[in-house]
DNA sequence: TCTTTTCGTTGCGTATACACAATATCTATG
DNA sequence: CATAGATATTGTGTATACGCAACGAAAAGA
């Protein structure tokens, strides 16, 4: 347990022009709590997770991953060795 | 927060015919876990969603819904409002 | 029948995912 | 400059997702 899980938040949220207070309220969770997730510090439990993939309408194996996910610039160029 | 999640862990390890005790040891957790997510008495870390839905290759939404199941009849039937 | 496996339950301990409050920094805008 | 919004950080408290041990019941297999 406690094996750290990477997440899109940040880039997604960035891209929606959306605020964490923003995004928080419609998860129902508080603004500090996003800023935890996106800086890594700990992991979502599997109800917020959900919620969250719910918002960007993506799934969660989009959204979470034990694996760092691959760069803005290395997905524009195909690099990505991950889907 | 402490909103049930519902999932298929029982009928998708029954259909395989594997142990509580198998599924534990290949997502690294106690055989009573296992029992305690059956269960419904609470809901799994996403660490340890995501490792259920590898085992199964399944994507998580498939397998953990805010919503309860339908049961195979059901699903049998057609009569599924969910996918 | 005897033994083994599987499952349910209870209890206790620990790690962590939260809530909430306070403060500081930085930026943007009036 | 002043104010407001967004973000980082720290601290305290609580609920819960676990681990682990023990015991009993039920089912399966020899």
């Amino acid at each position: 347990m406690a094996r750290k899980i990477y997440n899109r938040i940040a880039v997604l949220r960035a891209e929606a022009g959306m605020s964490r207070k923003a995004l928080a309220e419609k998860v129902g969770v508080n603004p500090q709590t996003i800023g935890f997730l996106e800086r890594g510090d700990y992991n979502p439990s599997l109800e917020l997770a959900l919620n969250v993939a719910a918002v960007f309408k993506l799934p969660v194996e989009l959204l979470f991953s034990f694996r760092p996910f691959p760069s803005m610039a290395e997905t524009l160029l195909g690099q990505g060795d991950q889907a």
